[in-house]
DNA sequence: ATGGTGGTCCAACCA
């Protein structure tokens, strides 16, 4: 089974690239954040040419999740149960035995901002959620644009990041106590080469710099951890004409 | 040099 999230930053525009990936990698799930679009208006036709079914969280302008799957999506929720947020953000569904969480979670904007109180806020509402999740799920895949790089080796340059969104203290103990309720960051259960990213900033040529951190995770369950076989960031599309800013990351399992 | 690019939608916000 390979699952794989990809921030597409508007769906309306990417939609080609998207399905040339689906067509390519043939993931059995695809997690997508970022639409930028409302639910009634996403191309559900399209990704039903190729097999995928869709489950679908948007909105107008901002954020949005989705999640396209070979099979039928089962028990799907939106948003954080018992959190009240505008912003859509979280899509979960179950296929099979295997439960699947696609979130956008928020940037956060700069340390100490009211965004970041919120980005916060948001992270301790989806672990009591998680915790839940577990309890009734031992087989589960959490995936998304965490906006947060878990440790320095997932920033291309850690001094000149030090404390700043997306690698601040607290951003980062909001990630291992998520980890801690059972869950495992599959790219690390691999050795990987070095100054591997998910995301470059469009501006200053990040990425032909490489100037790019690995925000965007794929999370097994401890039950899960053995099954993974491997997990990558397949960064070709960034190159693309008119990219997202974001690479796909995915994962297999047995 | 404290910017820069890109999406949404047309002024200003978000990343």
């Amino acid at each position: 089974m390979m699952v794989a999230s990809w921030n597409v930053n508007s769906i309306k525009v990417r939609l080609e690239q998207v399905l040339e990936w689906l067509d390519s990698a043939q993931p059995d799930v695809l997690g997508l954040q970022e639409l930028k679009m409302q639910t009634e208006s996403f191309p559900v036709a399209a990704f039903e040419e190729l097999g995928y079914h869709c489950a679908i969280e948007g909105q107008k302008t901002y954020n949005g999740v989705a999640l396209l799957s070979r099979h039928k999506p089962e028990e799907v929720t939106r948003g954080i149960p018992n959190f009240s947020d505008e912003q859509k953000r979280a899509i979960a569904a179950t296929y099979k035995d295997r439960r699947v969480i696609n979130l956008y979670i928020p940037n956060g904007q700069a340390v100490g901002s009211e965004k970041y109180n919120y980005k916060l806020n948001w992270l301790a509402a989806l672990t009591n959620w998680i915790e839940q999740e577990l309890a009734q799920h031992k087989n589960l895949i959490i995936m998304g644009d965490f906006n947060i790089a878990p440790d320095d080796r997932d920033v291309h340059d850690p001094n000149e990041w030090q404390g700043k969104i997306l690698c601040s203290d607290a951003e980062r103990a909001a990630l291992q106590k998520l980890l801690a309720l059972g869950l495992n960051d599959s790219f690390r259960l691999f050795d990987q080469p070095a100054k591997t990213f998910s995301w470059w900033d469009y501006r200053a040529a990040g990425f032909r710099r490489n100037r790019g951190m690995r925000i965007d995770l794929l999370l097994v369950s401890d039950a899960l951890s053995n099954t993974t076989l491997a997990s990558r960031i397949d960064t070709e599309p960034r190159g693309h004409e008119r990219p997202s800013d974001h690479a796909p990351v995915w994962a297999e399992l047995s």
